[in-house]
DNA sequence: CGGAATTATAACAAAAGTATCACAGCGGCA
DNA sequence: TGCCGCTGTGATACTTTTGTTATAATTCCG
């Protein structure tokens, strides 16, 4: 929800880099395609904040794409870019359903409006939106990830941020061993620099607060010689 | 929701009439103001599906009307018409909040086709999203989002615009945490440029005015590491 | 059983994150 | 115009977390 990923369909490359630029100030990720077929493609195959597509393509026109993502997808804004002032009707009509439009030769400062208020409409529209919960669930312990809870036995726990990581990685794969090494460059980052048995210190953390009895645990077990795991048989 | 209501703010009669006619080819009930006052009046009493508002107006700008209008309604989607297309970004802005945007002369077919799309996001939106509670009760906390009240215990709390948007938010998803970044993005607009620990001091401020005691609060918590909640076991 | 290797625990100080307050700029409003 | 409330920032005090050090306990294996 931070960065904005764009999706820049138009075989003028002058355009293509321009749009680029000023998307880039706003903090958006940008990537681009020349021709109709490919834009579509990755349209569909993959997530983006806004799309902006060009009418006239090599390929397939702009108005197809637009009908086309719009078939399996109706939320992704979607912004044509177009010479003829004339077609907007049809550009913006029901079924193509594209959600605004600018005719070249379009002012820049109006193109970065336009893009700041298709951001704005849709973080007012995420806004309330209760996300799907990410759940674990194993023998009384239960770990929300968004709302990045803890309950065990119907009392919340509360942890810190790395013994929430921690928790949450090993809860992931229960059976699976992870060394300290791993779990240094998995929880702390791979550029950590410090001692693997830093790890123990946060494992015995996490121990004291989520088992009934840290000398016996039966959530994180150590695996000799090689580090720790979630236990699989619960 | 058939036939939709909008109002226009415009002193110059011919636009007016033009518009009118248009819009009522589109089903739609139109109403109109030629000043600044009465129009924003108007746009506070009555409920619309639209509201378009001429820039330049005698008695007081679109621009002040707009943002006048938005600081008690963020729902209502505002066309905005200039004669000076240089002014956009000013009035797309965050601030004052507007829709979508045409510079005189404009094409009446393109009026027609920015009109349809906003119509049908609204229709979009009152179909599929979750409609907003209006109101969140919890604990002797009520929060009335339409009317912008707040009570506590029975007693009207008299909050500042950034403490009314906190609280709404974070109430809306009682237990999920937000991060500092997350707020700034959703309360203060993506676009926000300026330190996390903002949010500390509002936090703080709303803390001072909602809870008993504001070093031991019991509805907005801190969620170490990452940023604050509403508590969900109240 | 002994001893080396590995893991657990406790205590501590530095680092990171949070709370609080004062202040200046801004805009609204009388 | 001057007053007043809202905001964002800077400064500072305060709290929690975190990595380390030190030491104890456990496991493995000959």
């Amino acid at each position: 929800m931070d960065t904005k990923n764009v999706l820049i369909v138009e075989d003028d490359t002058n355009i293509t880099e321009l749009l680029s630029i000023h998307l880039s100030d706003l903090g958006c990720k940008v990537v681009s395609e020349k021709n109709g077929q490919n834009g579509l493609a990755r349209a569909q195959d993959e997530s983006f904040d806004l799309i902006i597509l060009d009418v006239m393509l090599p390929g397939l026109n702009g108005m197809e794409i637009c009908r086309k993502i719009r078939q399996g997808d109706r939320q992704t804004p979607i912004m044509m870019l177009t010479a003829r002032s004339e077609e907007i009707d049809k550009v913006m009509g029901l079924e193509t359903g594209a959600d605004d439009y600018l005719t070249k030769p379009f002012s820049v400062r109006e193109f970065i409006a336009r893009v700041r208020v298709i951001f704005r409409r849709s973080e007012e529209k995420a806004r309330y939106a209760a996300p799907t919960p990410q759940l674990i669930s194993i023998a009384g312990l239960e770990i929300d990830i968004d709302k990045r809870k803890v309950m065990l036995r119907g009392e919340r726990l509360d942890l810190s941020p790395r013994e929430f990581e921690l928790i949450v990685l090993l809860a992931s794969n229960p059976g699976k061993s992870y060394s300290r090494k791993q779990l240094l460059s998995l929880v702390w980052g791979y550029d950590f620099e410090g001692y693997e048995h830093t790890v123990n210190t946060h494992i015995n953390r996490l121990r004291g607060k989520i088992e009934a009895d840290a000398s016996n645990p039966i959530f994180v077990l150590t695996t000799w010689g090689i580090g720790y795991r979630f236990n699989e048989d619960l």
